[in-house]
DNA sequence: CTGTTAGCGCCTTCAG
DNA sequence: CTGAAGGCGCTAACAG
């Protein structure tokens, strides 16, 4: 209907008064009661909708905040938007989510278009860092909260994780459940997860005393998929047939809920049972992993926490930008349940 | 170290230049390699990143379309969503996502922010569709495609499934394969999707002459989530044991995958197997129901396909405003798994 | 090739 | 309480 969008302009004279007048009319300014509705029906009429490029080049903001993410089909990103929603709309702003893809120049990218005029604040979950990341975060024209891990040098407002001792306790639990031939589905090297979770892995395998060679039980993923992870765990379960010389693995930790679920359905197309012949823990303990069967043991990573740390951050530095920046460190927790424990399948609940 | 950010006149200052000058050399217009060098020198050294509210509301359009759904949590919409982003980003538009379920954003509230300035084009998937919605999308300033159904009267570019048709696939395999007690497991009602299947359900049954009362064997679930698929199903369960009166259901449908995950979950906790004493069935077919433990038979709704052909009729709404709306309709087609037939468990079903 | 000028649509002093 | 005018930062005509 509207071939032509209506402007304040058109609102104004149509409804016989001046732009001033109507933009006030309409924005709930001091206006005489009749000269609002005029300019309310003559908006009505017109289905006039403002502009909200022009309203905030005028204002100087759009109250707008993004959330800029990797892999927006990974349920942790979801949880963690969650929660980085429920607090800034509490302040009033809108959240507006970018899933970069893959490849850290579209991460680049995205953050210098994004980071002046259509966001008034960021908060970006890399899954690489890449040096040119880093340089565009910092010299961004609005405040940036970062979830993950950053060089140390670099003054950015962090949320993380001590993945790497998440691990850690995915391996003493399964120490204690009397595996001792434990491998390790990983997600690429060159991500910060990927990397802080070998150096977790290496580093717990050696504290523990196992005997192997450590990177005959190491497999890395291509991605953190489904999909990847199934594939993975077949060539790392092949490496360790029987009779192939190396011993049969009897428990596998993931990087991630969605590695994990794909090594389980690997385990079981091999014949095998989870956990009775080969147990495995996933890392994020996200929503699914309750509902997986069996049941998936994973370590949780606070990803809901560490979302509304990151929003609350962003809005802290929003309203004062001379706040230094801070880092807040969330610790995770091991959540056992039927993938490794045969007696914690459906929470206990099967009668 | 930028305490005050940079504008194309401190830049062209710097450089020694008019601003014109610096907005050519930095767009890469007509300009002497020397302009250009001294414009890029100033640019970089100020850290100058341009604001792209200004620029879009002197251009015109943002270069930036927008994804609005529901629940981002469903991974439904994960699917739609990449879909989209593929086709969009081929024509260099950025996809923005915009989550309306998570907190008090209303649909109604959304759309009308962001059609004006912050994107050029929206694709939205709602979950209810009142009659404020409609009229607020066919105001819109900028073009919109529904991915939905939408009143017949409605002249908007849409982009929809029979799900109605997809229950019937499911009855009529559950038929197919000696179920004769079938249940359902919905989402609420008053959502498109619900409304639909439920029709689709309850047409399917009468179809089949089965015996029972259709509403006995139907439950609705609070919304579209696992956690929710298994309250419901434990409730019709419930109502269904031996002994209440009712027969035993042997077979569950549910509305999505999500939920029948749940069903799943609950059917197992109370010690009945899948598919031997309940066959479920999911709808979506996303990623996960291949991957699941047994593996989900469901009816893909072409999510992905929804996705492509939403991006591509926006784009060429975009090109051409004058094009007279279109509908597409997407075909359902069942994806049959171990949660209904023993042999399928494990084998080559998964793509 | 470069500088000057005129807005994009809106909000907000500043007078009346 | 209202109208006129200036300008947010940028680009696209126009002259030079």
């Amino acid at each position: 209907m509207a071939a032509t969008r209506a402007t304040l302009v058109h609102v104004a004279s149509l409804a016989g008064v001046s732009v001033a007048s109507a933009s006030r009319a309409l924005n709930g300014m001091v206006a005489s009661p009749e000269t609002v509705a005029k300019v309310r029906a003559a908006a009505a009429s017109l289905g006039y909708v403002p502009d909200a490029t022009a309203r905030s080049l005028k204002l100087g903001h759009s109250l707008q905040l993004a959330f800029a993410v990797d892999d927006v089909g990974n349920p942790v990103y979801v949880e963690m938007m969650r929660a980085i929603e429920t607090v800034v709309s509490r302040s009033g702003y809108r959240l507006l989510v970018s899933s970069t893809g893959a490849g850290p120049t579209d991460a680049v990218d995205l953050v210098r278009s994004l980071s002046r005029g259509y966001a008034d604040g960021l908060v970006i979950s890399p899954l690489r860092v890449t040096s040119e990341l880093v340089s565009e975060l910092q010299r961004a024209a609005v405040p940036v909260v970062v979830v993950g891990s950053l060089p140390a040098e670099v003054r950015l407002d962090t949320v993380q994780t001590n993945s790497a001792h998440g691990v850690g306790l995915a391996v003493a639990h399964l120490i204690e459940t009397g595996r001792r031939r434990i491998g390790f589905v990983n997600g690429p090297l060159d991500t910060t997860p990927g990397s802080a979770r070998q150096r977790g892995f290496e580093g717990a395998y050696a504290a523990v005393g196992l005997q192997a060679d450590v990177h005959e039980v190491q497999q890395v993923a291509k991605d953190f998929t489904v999909a990847a992870g199934r594939t993975a765990a077949l060539e790392l379960l092949d490496r360790h047939r029987a009779g192939s010389g190396a011993v049969m693995l009897d428990a596998i930790i993931a990087a991630n809920d969605l590695l994990a679920f794909g090594v389980i359905h690997a385990v079981l197309e091999l014949g095998l049972r989870v956990p009775q012949d080969v147990a495995v823990v996933g890392m994020d303990d996200t929503e699914l992993a309750s509902v997986f069967n069996p049941g998936l043991t994973s370590v949780s990573l606070g990803s809901a926490a560490r979302g509304r740390h990151a929003a609350e951050l962003l809005l802290a530095r929003l309203t004062d930008p001379q706040l230094p920046a801070s880092r807040i460190v969330v610790q995770p927790r091991l959540v056992v349940r039927g993938s490794t424990d045969i007696a914690a399948t459906h929470d206990g609940s099967r009668r």
